[in-house]
RNA sequence: GCCGGAGUGGCGGAAUCGGCAUACGCGAUCGACUCAAAAUCGAUUGCCCGAAAGGGCUUGUGGGUUCGAAUCCCACCUCCGGCACCA
C-alpha cells in the first residue's frame, strides 16, 4: 500500500456502491423491504440545478450524508434520495440570452450534479431521483393544485401586486426584499392585477400552533416564521362617516385607547377615498397627494425617520365609544395591505400616530396614565405606549386597562360598532408568474360556460393532465406570460361544454414545486397518483431535513402548509413534513460571501481533483460547528487531507508490521482489540474507546462533527505516538489495527472511501455494513484519575490519585503536595471542598 | 426601534451539569531524515516578569453570587442575522 491516492480509492468504492445499488431502499410490500429495521427519513433541501454545485451545496450534502450513515449503521432503514428543483427564471433569463431552450441548459446542469455528487461519493438511493420540471413530475404539481383548487384554496383575484419590471413577472411578498426582488434588485412596482393565490392564510393559525408537534427545530427559525405570520390579537372598531354614509371598520389592538382617538387615517390606495373627497375642495389636493405616493418607491416609503405626510379630507367620522366627530387624513404612513387599511389615530399613545399630530397640529389627549421618560417627547410624557389607569374615558374610568380591555370590546359589540378580531401580518400566497419555464396551471377560460361576458374558469380534467409545457421560439416575457404566443397551445376544447377555450397562460411559482417533492421521492415512478399513500405512511414525516438557513420562511413555511392542505384533503396522515430541521451555516471566503463578481468562489470541483472528495466533504465538516458559517481556508483543507493521509499511512503499515488483514468473519477475527491489553496497548486501545464514545455523542448532540472529526484525529495521533512500542507483541500489534480500524470506522460518515479501504483492509470487512462501533465503559474507566488541587480557587498542583479514592485520602494526598504546603503553610485551614474523581480545594485565610 | 445569535491565543475553534481555560486543526520556531529541497517524523508554542525554580495575569467591559465563574445573575459595549410606519 502506497502514498494516499484518493482518486483511485474513491473510484474504486463508488463503482461498488453504484453496481451493487448499495443505498437503495425498498417501500414497505416491495422486495427487498427491511421490515425489521425503524425507517429513517434523512434528507437535504434539493439543489436548484444551475452551472455546477457551489461549496455550499458540498457543505449540505457532506452534512446530510454523514447523518444517513450514521443513522444506517445505527440499525435504521435510511431513505436518502435526490433531485432538482429544475424549473426557475435563470434557466429562462439565459435562455432570452443565448436562445437556448431552458431544458437544454437544465439537463446540463443537472447532469453536471448528478456527477459531481457520484464523485463526492453521497449516499444517495438514485433510483429515486427526480426533476421538477419533468412532466412525469409536473403532471402531479398540477394535480395538487386542482385538489386546492376545488377546495376553494387556490382562486384567482385582481389584487395589488409587487411587479419586478426586469424579471417582467409578479412575486409573492416574500420574494419582495426591501422593496427589491430578491432574484434580480430591480425596484419592484405595485400593479393591480388578477393573479391565482393560494389561501395560505387560512392556515394561519394551524401553522403558529403545530410549531408544536416539531421535534427540534432552530429556534431562530421558528420565530422567523411567528414573525413573518404576526398574529396579533385586538378588535375591530367601525367608524361611520354620516356625510358620506360609509362605515370603516378598523382593527386595533389597542381597544383601551379608543377614547384617545382625535383623528382618523387612511391608506393612499383606500378604495373610498374618491368618493369621499369627489367634488369637494380636497379633492385636487388628495388626487395630488396619492399620485405622489403612487409614483414613490416602496423603498422610499417604507424609510425609517421619514417625516410624516398626509392630506385633510374635510371629512370625518365618528368616534362610536364617545360620539365625538374627528377629521379623516390619507396618509401614507398607513398600509394599505394591513388590517382594513383604514386607523384610528391615538397620538396620546401610539408614536406614529403622535409624529403625525405633532406635524399637523392635531389635539393629543392622555387616556392611560403613565409615562415613559424615555420615548416621551412631550411634557406631559405622551406618546406613552405602556399600560396603566384609565382617564378621560367616560365609564371606565380609574379601570386598569388591561382589566377593561374584553369589556370594552363586549361594549363595542353590543352596540354592533366592533368585535374581537385577530389580524395576520401573512398575505395570501401569490403562486401565479407571467412566465415560460414553470408548470403550466391546468384551468381553461370558457366563455360560453361564462356568465356576464366574464369567461369561466374550467378546471382541467385529471385525466387530461399533464398540460405539458409547448415549445417556442421567443421566451422574452412582453407583460404577459409568453406561453401566450404559443397559439395553437392556447387554443383548446372546454373541457366542461366543447366549445372553444382559451388555457391559463400562466406557469407556477417553482415554489410550489418544491413544497411537495419530498413526497414524490417515496414513490417517484407511480403513474397513477402522485404517491402511495401507504408508502407516504410508512416513510414520512422527514426524520431530519438539511439545508441553508435562507429557507427559514419561504420554502419552509411553504412545504408545511401544503402538508397540512394535502391532509386536508385525505392525502397525507402527518400535519407536518419535517420533524427535525438542521440548518447549515454558510461559507465565506475571505469573510465576505462568494460571488462571480468579487471572484472569490471557491469550486468544490478543484479541491475534490486536488485532494479527493473525502478531504473536502471532511474540511467542511471540521472547519467549525456545522449550524454556523465558516471562512474558507486553503490550510485547512491540507491540514484535514494531512490527517487523512497520516491514517492511510498507518493502515499501510500496520499491514507491513503485522500481516494483511484477514477477510475471514467477526469474531475474534482481525481488527478485534486484544483481550486483556497492559500498558501502551491498553491505553491505546482506551483512547479508541474514548474516540468511539466522544464521537458518538457528538453525532447525537446537534451534530458536532468538527470535534468528532478531532477526536479521530486524537486516536490517530495516539497510534502514532505509540505504535513503535507496541509493533512487537501480538496484542499490541493488535490494538494499533484495532486503534487504526476504530478510526476508520469512526471517520466513514466524513471520508466513506477512506474509511472504506482502511476498515477493509484492516478487517476484511466492509464498514457501512457493521454497527456504529459501541463504547466498552469499562476501557472509558481508568484506575487513576488526575486529581487537581487547588489553594483558595487557584490551581497548585495535580496528583495522580486512585479514582474510587475516599475524600479522606484525596485530602491527605492535597495536603502532603509540596507545592500546596508552600501555599497553606502558617495560615488557618477554613474549608475543604472535596469532588471525589475531580478536585480538592483548600480554603486558606 | 423590536426579536434572535455571538464575542475565548497570531487564526478557525474546544471546554456538553459551576470544577485542570485554550482540546483538535492552522500558522510559527527548532530538531531528525536529505547533497539539498519537498514530503514525513518528533519537540516547543496564551501573555507578562524571571537565567531557572517559580510567580503573576488572561475568556468583550464593569459589577455581583460562589470555596470555585468562559459557564449563573445585573448593567453596558461591539459584531452578525431577521423583521421593521404591521395600527
Amino acid at each position: 500500500m502506497s502514498g494516499y491516492e484518493p482518486k483511485a480509492v474513491e473510484r474504486k468504492w463508488q463503482r461498488v456502491w453504484a453496481e451493487e445499488r448499495t443505498w437503495e431502499v425498498a417501500n414497505p410490500g416491495q422486495p427487498g423491504h427491511d421490515a425489521s429495521k425503524p425507517k429513517a427519513y434523512v434528507l437535504e433541501m434539493l439543489p436548484y440545478p444551475s452551472g455546477e454545485p457551489h461549496v455550499g451545496h458540498l457543505k449540505c450534502y457532506a452534512v446530510g450524508d454523514a447523518i444517513a450513515h450514521f443513522r444506517r449503521r445505527g440499525g435504521f432503514e435510511v431513505i436518502h434520495p435526490m433531485g432538482y428543483d429544475s424549473f426557475g427564471l435563470p434557466a429562462e433569463n439565459n435562455a432570452i440570452k443565448t436562445g437556448e431552450p431552458p431544458r437544454v441548459a437544465t439537463e446540463r446542469s443537472i447532469a453536471s450534479f448528478r456527477r459531481q455528487f457520484e464523485e463526492w461519493g453521497i449516499s444517495i438511493d438514485w433510483s429515486r431521483e427526480l426533476a421538477t420540471h419533468t412532466p412525469e413530475y409536473y403532471r402531479w404539481t398540477q394535480w395538487i393544485f386542482l385538489r386546492l383548487f376545488e377546495r376553494g384554496l387556490a382562486y384567482r383575484t385582481e389584487a395589488p401586486v409587487q411587479w419586478c419590471p426586469k424579471d417582467a413577472t409578479v412575486l409573492a411578498n416574500e420574494q419582495v426584499v426591501d422593496g427589491r426582488c430578491e432574484r434580480c434588485g430591480t425596484e419592484v412596482i405595485q400593479r393591480k392585477l388578477e393573479q391565482w393565490f393560494f389561501r395560505i392564510t387560512d392556515y394561519a393559525d394551524r401553522l403558529l400552533a403545530d410549531f408544536e408537534l416539531l421535534e427540534s427545530w432552530p429556534e431562530h427559525v421558528i420565530t422567523m416564521q411567528r414573525n413573518w405570520i404576526g398574529r396579533s390579537e385586538g378588535a375591530e372598531v367601525v367608524f361611520r362617516c354620516e356625510e358620506a354614509d360609509l362605515d370603516f371598520p378598523v382593527f386595533t389592538t389597542r381597544p383601551d385607547t379608543l377614547f384617545g382617538a382625535t383623528f382618523f387615517v387612511l391608506a393612499p390606495e383606500h378604495p373610498d377615498l374618491e368618493r369621499l373627497v369627489a367634488g369637494t375642495p380636497a379633492e385636487g389636493p388628495v388626487r395630488e397627494y396619492v399620485n405622489r405616493v403612487a409614483r414613490s418607491s416602496a423603498e422610499e416609503r417604507g424609510a425609517e425617520d421619514r417625516e410624516k405626510t398626509g392630506v385633510p379630507l374635510g371629512r370625518s367620522v365618528l368616534n362610536p365609544v364617545n360620539g365625538k366627530s374627528i377629521p379623516i387624513f390619507v396618509a401614507d404612513y398607513v398600509l394599505m395591505e394591513y388590517g382594513t387599511g383604514a386607523i384610528m389615530a391615538v397620538p396620546g399613545h401610539d408614536a406614529r400616530d403622535y409624529e403625525f399630530a405633532q406635524a399637523f397640529d392635531l389635539p393629543v389627549e392622555r387616556v392611560i396614565e403613565g409615562e415613559d421618560p424615555e420615548a416621551a417627547p412631550d411634557a406631559r410624557g405622551l406618546p406613552y405606549p405602556g399600560d396603566g389607569q384609565m382617564t378621560n374615558s367616560g365609564r371606565f374610568d380609574g379601570r386598569h386597562n388591561r382589566e377593561a380591555y374584553e369589556e370594552i370590546v363586549t361594549w363595542l359589540e353590543s352596540e354592533g360598532r366592533g368585535r374581537p378580531a385577530v389580524n395576520y401580518r401573512l398575505r395570501d400566497w401569490l403562486v401565479s408568474r407571467q412566465r415560460y419555464w414553470g408548470a403550466p396551471i391546468p384551468v381553461v377560460y370558457c366563455a360560453q360556460c361564462g356568465a356576464d361576458g366574464a369567461p369561466a374558469i374550467v378546471p382541467v380534467p385529471d385525466e387530461q393532465l399533464p398540460i405539458e409545457l409547448p415549445e417556442i421560439e421567443d421566451y422574452a416575457p412582453q407583460g404577459k406570460s409568453p406561453l401566450a404566443a404559443a397559439e395553437d397551445w392556447v387554443a383548446t376544447e372546454c373541457p366542461r361544454c366543447g366549445g372553444p377555450a382559451r388555457r391559463e397562460t400562466d406557469t407556477m411559482d417553482t415554489f410550489v414545486d418544491s413544497s411537495w417533492y419530498f413526497i414524490r421521492y417515496l414513490d417517484p415512478r407511480n403513474t397513477e397518483a402522485p404517491w402511495d399513500r401507504a408508502a407516504a405512511a410508512h416513510w414520512l414525516p422527514v426524520d431530519q431535513y438539511i439545508g441553508g438557513v435562507e429557507h427559514a420562511i419561504l420554502h419552509l413555511m411553504y412545504a408545511r402548509f401544503f402538508t397540512k392542505a394535502l391532509a386536508d384533503v385525505g392525502e397525507l396522515e402527518v400535519q407536518e413534513p419535517f420533524a427535525n430541521l438542521f440548518t447549515q451555516g454558510m461559507i465565506t471566503r475571505d469573510g465576505a460571501k462568494m460571488s462571480k463578481s468579487k471572484g472569490n468562489v471557491v469550486s468544490p470541483g478543484d479541491y475534490v481533483e486536488r485532494y479527493g472528495a473525502d478531504t473536502a466533504r471532511t474540511y467542511v465538516c471540521f472547519m467549525g460547528p456545522p449550524e454556523r458559517g465558516g471562512d474558507w481556508a486553503d490550510e485547512g483543507v491540507e491540514g484535514v487531507n494531512r490527517f487523512l493521509s497520516r491514517l492511510w499511512r498507518l493502515c499501510g503499515e500496520v499491514e507491513e508490521r503485522t500481516g494483511p488483514g484477514g477477510t475471514g468473519p467477526g469474531g475474534s477475527g482481525p481488527g478485534d482489540p486484544p483481550a486483556a491489553p497492559e500498558g501502551a496497548a491498553r491505553e491505546l486501545v482506551a483512547k479508541a474507546h474514548w474516540a468511539i464514545d466522544k464521537a458518538t455523542r457528538d453525532f447525537q448532540r446537534g451534530f458536532q462533527f468538527n470535534t468528532a472529526i478531532a477526536a479521530v484525529m486524537e486516536l490517530v495521533n495516539d497510534a502514532y505516538r505509540l505504535k513503535d512500542g507496541l509493533y512487537g507483541e501480538a496484542a499490541g500489534a493488535a490494538a494499533v489495527r484495532f486503534a487504526a480500524a476504530t478510526a476508520a470506522s469512526l471517520i466513514f460518515p466524513f471520508a466513506p472511501h477512506l474509511g472504506s479501504e482502511v476498515y477493509q483492509r484492516l478487517t476484511g470487512e466492509r464498514v457501512w455494513e457493521q454497527p456504529w462501533p459501541v463504547a466498552d465503559p469499562e476501557l472509558l474507566a481508568s484506575d487513576t484519575v488526575t486529581l487537581v488541587v487547588q489553594v483558595n480557587g487557584k490551581l497548585r498542583d495535580r496528583i495522580e490519585a486512585p479514582a474510587e479514592a475516599p475524600r479522606e485520602e484525596l485530602l491527605a494526598l492535597a495536603r502532603r503536595s509540596e507545592k500546596v504546603v508552600r501555599h497553606i503553610d502558617g495560615k488557618e485551614l477554613v474549608k475543604e471542598v472535596v469532588v471525589p474523581g475531580k478536585l480538592v480545594n483548600l480554603v486558606v485565610r
